[in-house]
DNA sequence: TTGACAGTTGAATAGATATTCAACTATAAT
DNA sequence: ATTATAGTTGAATATCTATTCAACTGTCAA
């Protein structure tokens, strides 16, 4: 786990090593992806883009099993990334804050500049 | 894989179809996400902040082997988010475009609000 | 041309994780 | 009370993935 090789531009690393973040913040960050790097909890946050749903309705719209779709509910909900709110029945879910869909403009700006690129 | 219940409110299920995003595209952007979501490539983002470095730099700062390193490099060079420069033996490797800023900084941005409002 | 160093690579392994399945709770309706 | 429906949950499994290890390439210096 250690580093095998020896530092070679000493005063460049030093200067980043003064402003490099916190680790615990970087394991945060690291997570607060992981919670986007599935594509079906991608497509659970693109549905509730625009609106509240219920699983039902969720489910149906990317197309898994509700106790899928709900497990991945859970998932973005314990990382802060959609809240929920229960009426009879149902529980209706929706996109907890705004860092979600700045962060969702943001790469889907970089994919789609990336495929212009491409030409693909 | 198949969807195990009714669609409930029809009319909004209707409209959220229409606009929902490409399933390829939303894979892509998933795919952004994964290159983001572990922490040893998110520190090699952090210490590549300001400025080009190599790959010893990098293995030292972040305290991880050359090949560990190395494969992680490659990964994010695959995924469009870092680019490299070869110069005598040495690669140095620097962020490939602002999206990748642009997208640390807002989770930066999550993470510590979501540190605030919860006092740790 | 030999040795040393920077970096890469592929295979193997150990650990993480998405989905399935079956059982469960809670609410509403008959 | 009973039944049906919406949703949750935990365990199991199959897949994925980060790191290690050893061998490798390319470049420079002696």
């Amino acid at each position: 786990m250690d580093c095998d090789c020896e530092i070679i531009h000493h005063d460049v690393v030093n200067n980043v090593r003064k402003r490099i973040l916190n680790e615990k913040i970087l394991l945060l960050m690291a997570d607060f992806y992981k919670a986007l790097s599935d594509s079906t909890r991608m497509k659970i946050i693109d549905v509730l883009y625009e609106g509240e749903l219920c699983v039902c309705d969720i489910s149906s719209l990317i197309n898994m099993t509700k106790s899928a779709t709900s497990h991945q509910l859970k998932y973005l909900k314990d990382m802060n990334l959609i809240k929920s709110r229960k009426q009879g029945k149902e529980v209706f879910y929706s996109l907890a804050d705004k860092h979600v869909i700045q962060v969702f403009e943001i790469s889907k700006l970089h994919i789609l500049e990336d495929r212009n690129e491409k030409n693909c």
